[in-house]
DNA sequence: TTGTGTTTTATTGCCTCC
DNA sequence: GGAGGCAATAAAACACAA
């Protein structure tokens, strides 16, 4: 801001201006004081309702006489037309208890527009018009206050989208990193075996080789280099195997341990599961 | 003193509401 | 159709730097 107005002008017109009286209320005033009447705050108006369009016509002939508006002005007045057309400010007191009056409420009922009006020596319209203009203004403020929020709500949202990004691709090469581990580990032990085989079983069975199988591998869901198809088919060779190695659930007595000679391709440390088996 | 930017006061035209 | 609100705008008043 390079200019803006300080009320420096008040020095001028306070001169003129009689002391406020600060005890009364901006929102209901009593009618019998007119303590902010003042020449320079005067616009009368030659006909209060205008024209139609033209609502409102300023004049300035409501400086009836010398006393109201002093000397010097008072030759302005008299010597120059345009001069008395001018508009005048008004006063910090005016200005002040108008401020008051708005923080109370910001619109401006009729009735109150014509108490104000009286108390500050005002035209009724006067104080519409300076309504109108400080809504305006609060308008202004409330709009670059609300830039502001949503400004810094944006920065907030696009800092937290930001750092979702890093841990998103911090994740990402750690997947592939894994993945890549993976990969370079030995291939599992598998009973590779052809499901076309005439013997081709159940799973139930071949579930029980599954701690001979690398699981981790055989059930990564996210071996993403096998299609469904294969590993399907990587699933029946690895964990089914045909009743040529192991028979059919139904053809196992398993009310005893299996002969050793029939250990259904396990391990012999294998025999301990036996010899917990009972019934 | 003057040029320039800002603020305030007031007008105009359009719109809505009753 | 009048009253009043609002947006856009004009113009005066003001601040301030050069």
């Amino acid at each position: 801001m390079v200019g803006g107005r300080v009320f420096s002008h008040a020095s001028t017109f306070s001169i003129l201006l009689p002391k406020p009286n600060t005890t009364l209320d901006p929102l209901f005033l009593p009618a019998s004081s007119s303590s902010f009447l003042g020449p320079r705050s005067m616009v009368s108006f030659a006909d209060a309702r205008g024209e139609k369009r033209g609502r409102w016509t300023t004049s300035f002939d409501g400086f009836d006489d010398e006393d109201e508006m002093g000397e010097e002005e008072y030759n302005n007045n008299n010597n120059n037309i345009e001069q008395r057309e001018k508009k005048r400010r008004l006063s910090v007191e005016q200005v002040e208890f108008l401020e008051k009056s708005f923080e109370v409420e910001n619109k401006l009922e009729p009735e109150r527009k014509i108490q104000l009006a009286k108390e500050l020596g005002l035209q009724p319209r006067q104080v519409a018009i300076w309504f109108q203009n400080r809504r305006a203004r609060w308008k202004t403020k409330q709009l670059e206050k609300d830039y502001e929020s949503l400004e810094a709500s944006y920065s907030n949202l696009k800092a937290n989208y930001d750092n979702l990004l890093k841990e998103k691709d911090k994740l990402k090469a750690e997947v592939a990193n894994l993945t890549e581990k993976l990969q370079e580990q030995p291939p599992p032990h598998k009973y590779i075996l052809d499901s076309e085989s005439p013997h081709y079983t159940d799973g139930v069975q071949s579930s029980l080789l599954l701690e001979h199988c690398d699981s981790s591998y055989a059930f990564d869901p996210d071996h993403s280099d096998v299609s469904q198809d294969e590993e399907d088919d990587l699933m029946r060779k690895t964990l089914i195997l045909p009743s040529i190695i192991l028979p059919k659930l139904e053809d196992v007595d398993y009310s005893h341990p299996p002969e050793s000679s029939c250990h259904f391709g396990f391990a012999e440390e294998d025999d301990a599961f036996w010899s917990t088996w009972s019934y």
